[in-house]
DNA sequence: CTTGACTCCGTACTTAGGTACGGAGTGTAT
DNA sequence: ATACACTCCGTACCTAAGTACGGAGTCAAG
């Protein structure tokens, strides 16, 4: 009960921690991506467990994703005989949605460095170039979809 | 000058063409994504070339660019003595900034696959697990960023 | 025991990317 | 020639994801 935790920091603490503003954290807090901590004498009191929680946010935010998306990986963590094939099944979704997304910008650095290369390198006087050129042709000018993976 | 071109159409029609809704065309106009089209008897009349054009805006906005983003990468069809070298350098930006992206893409699928092959397949006996402890670890848990590429 | 930094709260404002409204003109089918 | 759909324009509204404001309470140092 009475454990003395010597992680525990204010709201100030933790944005700097994190890299985020105090006002981001409390507009989490509203949207429920982080849990309303203890107070002490009004003061809200977090843990380096929160400024885990929040670089995860961000990091996911990073890749493209919303803080919805953010709030459903987060809730990944109930593990239990009910959630546990839901569970998979939404981690399956993801993966095909990021992998998606994956073939996408392989697609895409193709288009670029075709571009790069018949416009930027071989010199100005090539017939007219661009990107859109390349999207409308179906990516035809693109050979690396197939690199890697 | 009285070219009949039958594939001019209206405003609706590119939108449902484009699938795309009329006033986000409007707002696309406003901000400059798609030019002001030629006007008969007031109405604006459009080509197949805006069909692709927003097509293409709206692909790589899935990519999850935004529209700034899509206006450069249309900006680099002017192709001249100029503007060839910075054109290859935005380029390479572009490339690097989506290579960047997909490793992290990888890192978080890799995350998922491991979560899901513990918590998800092999029973619900296993210790407490979550994506989060799984970031938290420095993704120790994921072998596969090293995969393709 | 006062001063300055920090926190509280609710509310308002901001940017991006649209979406909707409403009154007017236009074009087309019957 | 009259409906009805479609278009015009400006303006207002919307969601997401914050960011800022302002008056009040609190805490820690001098």
């Amino acid at each position: 009960m009475s454990s003395i935790q010597s992680d525990q920091m204010t709201i100030g603490t933790l944005a700097k921690s994190a890299g985020v503003g105090v006002e981001t954290i409390r507009f989490y807090q509203r949207k429920g991506l982080l849990h309303e901590p203890a107070r002490q004498a009004g003061f809200r009191k977090y843990s380096d467990a929160d400024v885990k929680r929040i670089r995860f946010i961000k990091r996911v935010q990073e890749l493209g994703f919303s803080l919805k998306d953010a709030q459903e990986l987060l809730g990944l963590q109930l593990c239990n005989e009910e959630t546990s094939p839901r569970l998979a099944e939404a981690c399956q979704d993801k993966i095909v949605e990021i992998e998606r997304k994956i073939t996408d910008l392989k697609q895409m650095i193709g288009m670029l460095r075709k571009f790069s290369q018949t416009c930027g390198n071989h010199g100005p006087r090539q017939t007219q170039c661009s990107l859109l050129d390349c999207f409308e042709n179906n990516w035809e000018c693109c050979d690396t979809s197939r690199e890697g993976e």
